[in-house]
DNA sequence: TTATTTAGTTAGTGCATACTAACCGCAAGG
DNA sequence: CCTTGCGGTTAGTATGCACTAACTAAATAA
């Protein structure tokens, strides 16, 4: 956004895109509508609003409706953004490769932090959110070979110019999936600090085996098997969690 | 600063002291303030203008005089500062402590992006300039655990909090030193990009071996020997290095 | 002693980012 | 068809942090 920090920032060394810095708050933007998207959900201002919001300690408000407003009118103007008539706000091609920057960026930190500091896992979310910002190409070149090329982030999720490729097979919510047959875990929420601890003393992380037990929709209880034991999931959280079927 | 940064913040993790989050341009100024103590150095508007002025890319400009003025004000508004009668700042013993976490994370930092990632030591001390803002307590607490426990930064400067002790013997400046004698690299500058690619060429650093061969202060050159060979450099050059005796 | 240089402050502005309060347009309900 | 409410914008304002231009006070030089 043109603030004083885009001075005097001449990065142009190798390895990955442009690395124009923006002001953190433009970055945390780009972030999150490119998750928005990911997610599939329309990227309105109150979405935004929403997503921004779970966006963890440290990193500023800016959550009411007129400052998104204002902020997405100045990223517009940046050519960052497009705001179309239906109220939608749809990310630039320039705004799409920077957006993608961040993601990179955002889940190799979360990635670092746990894998290489051993931060436990609920935590690596909200760290990633403030490192993200602080991370030059050239350091980003030394976390991806540190970490040996990484795909995704310890969430699941994939990391963008990483050559990830989705494992085959169909992915579904494990509150779709069938009881009694094996799944891997594919993705997991990494916002939900709470239930992120619980899910690592379960063993309900990527790339684990899941089993569907018992499934009482009308109890709205799904039961679980796991390494770690069998335990109750509400449908709330199992539509939260991805699998696909087990190798 | 009573930043919007400074609310929903209420980190009373174990290990460190409060950690207080400010802006990261007062953070600055803090780690900047107790740099110039460190070093011995009056500390008035214009030395910090100096330093911040090497503070590298992607932290912001504010280096004029009039932008040193007002922050300083601020600061002092929020107790971080004493400005004097003799146009001298002081920290507070809250600005102190602040500054130590900053300084603290700048060196562990700096540590992290060299010993876990593997990065160019001159590229260090830029990198944690953007780092050490991004750095929660928990995170600190990873990297100090990672790291093992440093008591220096990678330019032979202390962490403070680290539980440093300065190695027996006098110290002093390269330029001082003996003709013949054998010297423990002791510190080295680590701002000076270019100086510093040079010096990690000639096995100058921290803990290294040294010997002065020749100096002929009429020409203003130093001939060292190191583990590498033997080369020359400048009075200035070797006045910002310190030895002390090899053990 | 007076003139100049140096260091720092004050005054006046600009921009990014935040907020609250007030307004608007459309979908849904009566 | 009108009314209400939700999602969003506009208006107005505050604060942090930057700048330039103009002033001042202390130190130095002439």
């Amino acid at each position: 956004m043109t603030n004083p920090r885009s001075d005097s920032q001449g990065s142009s060394e190798p390895g990955l895109a442009g690395h124009e810095r923006l002001s953190q708050v433009a970055e945390n933007y780009l972030l999150s509508l490119y998750i928005l998207g990911e997610e599939g959900l329309r990227a309105t201002s109150g979405q935004l609003a929403e997503y921004i919001r779970t966006i963890p300690a440290g990193e500023g408000l800016g959550t009411t409706l007129p400052s998104i407003t204002g902020m997405l009118r100045r990223m517009a103007r940046e050519g960052l953004v497009e705001l179309t008539p239906t109220k939608e706000v749809k990310l630039t091609p320039r705004g799409t490769i920077l957006a993608e920057d961040m993601v990179r960026r955002h889940r190799l930190a979360e990635r670092m932090v746990v894998d290489l500091l051993g931060l436990e896992l609920h935590k690596a979310h909200e760290e990633a959110h403030r490192l993200e910002h602080a991370i030059s190409p050239d350091l980003e070149v030394k976390i991806i070979e540190a970490l040996g090329n990484p795909t995704t982030c310890p969430f699941g999720r994939p990391i963008p110019g990483s050559g990830y490729v989705p494992p085959p097979g169909p992915r579904l919510t494990l509150d779709q999936a069938e009881t009694g047959v094996d799944y891997s875990v594919d993705r997991v929420p990494e916002e939900d600090t709470e239930l992120l601890r619980f899910m690592v003393d379960l063993s309900i992380l990527p790339d684990r085996k899941i089993t569907i037990v018992d499934a009482s929709r009308h109890r709205g209880v799904i039961t679980v098997r796991t390494e770690t034991g069998e335990d109750a999931l509400g449908y709330g959280v199992a539509a939260r969690i991805w699998v696909r079927p087990w190798v």
